[in-house]
DNA sequence: GGTATTTGATTAGGATTCCTAATCAAAACC
DNA sequence: GGTTTTGATTAGGAATCCTAATCAAATACC
């Protein structure tokens, strides 16, 4: 017992404090390279979502995967497609809605950013393997808890899959199973954003 | 060995979306919030920013500290001022320099906004203790190579502090030491923003 | 001392991000 | 058919963010 657990801010508290101050690093360095890149952090998070899903994507789709309002993607959007990285496609079987798709320079582009956040992943690399390991399933389980307190949207993550089959490998060091895959997997495997996905039956 | 081994991105890569996914988050949050507490993101920083540090800022340190330049931090004070928040003070040795304190009031909300981020703290609350242990020494380790990297500023972390003594206590619990508090401290106590923190010489 | 450079803060200018509220057209409902 | 809902956009405005230029005070240099 120290002193210090009589003085310091509670953990969780403080773990907050500390995700805060690393997406303020994020955020900021996006800004940084918004010049060079010729694309600003809300372009940039669109083409990456754009690049992730497999197929088009509704406008909604967007917005909800980035978590901002309508019209904040709609002129995002638009500013795109004026870049010729994304094109507005109108054949859904809905008329009032788009499809959104990369263009050949869009996914060009897509790749390239996707590569550029690598002073994070330099940051994480400064982790043992177990660590990473471990952070990186705390960070899912919070996401998970984020989305089941409607505090985050869209994420599609094994746990919410229905192709995941918990604890139904042998193999004690990849102890689930993914049926669309067919093999076993760890929790160092856990997709956060699968192109797969499919929802399970939420009972 | 899994099939996930070959097909999965490399696991450091995934543990920086994940970062990138909760930084999203934390700044729509602020953003949905951003009405009901009066204040927008940017200016709840400045007035968490200004709270934790004891004596009065100048604006570069402002700046720096939310790695903002100095033109956004700039009309961000200039709006708290007419807010009434901060107070500008022109005291200090140069008198180019100001001298930027919080007011009753800016205290007050100051308090008032750092409660605010629950929703991240109950997520973080979904984790074991001893998770949530090894959760924020990886982050204050990440945050520590960002520093030396160059991609982030301000942190005032016992790592760099004068008064800190790793492994220099005979607690197991609390195997680190800090002179400032003349009390032994471990893992968990460390802190990101302290109070007392006096930059250690750079030898 | 007197000029020249540096430094802290601000202004100027412009693009982007972000919101809510109001519109418009297509779809779905009754 | 008529009403309501839904997907996208437009309108309007505030805040965020940048770089470049400016101004005044402090410092450096001769």
């Amino acid at each position: 017992m120290s002193t210090f657990d009589a003085i310091s801010e509670p953990l969780d508290r403080r773990v907050g404090a500390a995700l805060g101050r690393i997406g303020m690093a994020l955020r900021n360095h996006a800004w940084r390279g918004a010049e060079a890149q010729r694309l600003t952090p809300t372009q940039g998070d669109i083409l990456a979502f754009l690049r992730m899903r497999s197929g088009p994507q509704r406008l909604a789709d967007v917005a909800d995967g980035l978590a901002v309002s309508r019209p904040t993607a709609c002129d995002a959007v638009a500013t795109l497609v004026r870049k010729g990285l994304i094109a507005k496609e109108k054949n859904d079987k809905d008329r009032r809605a788009i499809a959104l798709r990369l263009t050949v320079d869009g996914v060009w582009e897509a790749d390239r950013i996707a590569r550029w956040p690598d002073f994070l992943t330099r940051a994480v690399g400064a982790l043992s393997p177990g660590d990473q390991e471990t952070v990186y399933r705390a960070l899912l389980t919070m996401i998970s808890a984020l989305e089941s307190s409607g505090d985050m949207a869209g994420a599609r993550m094994c746990a919410t899959c229905c192709h995941f089959r918990p604890d139904a490998s042998d193999d004690p060091r990849a102890p689930h199973r993914c049926e669309h895959f067919a093999s076993p997997l760890g929790d160092r495997h856990l997709r956060l954003d699968c192109a797969e996905y499919v929802p399970a039956a939420t009972t």
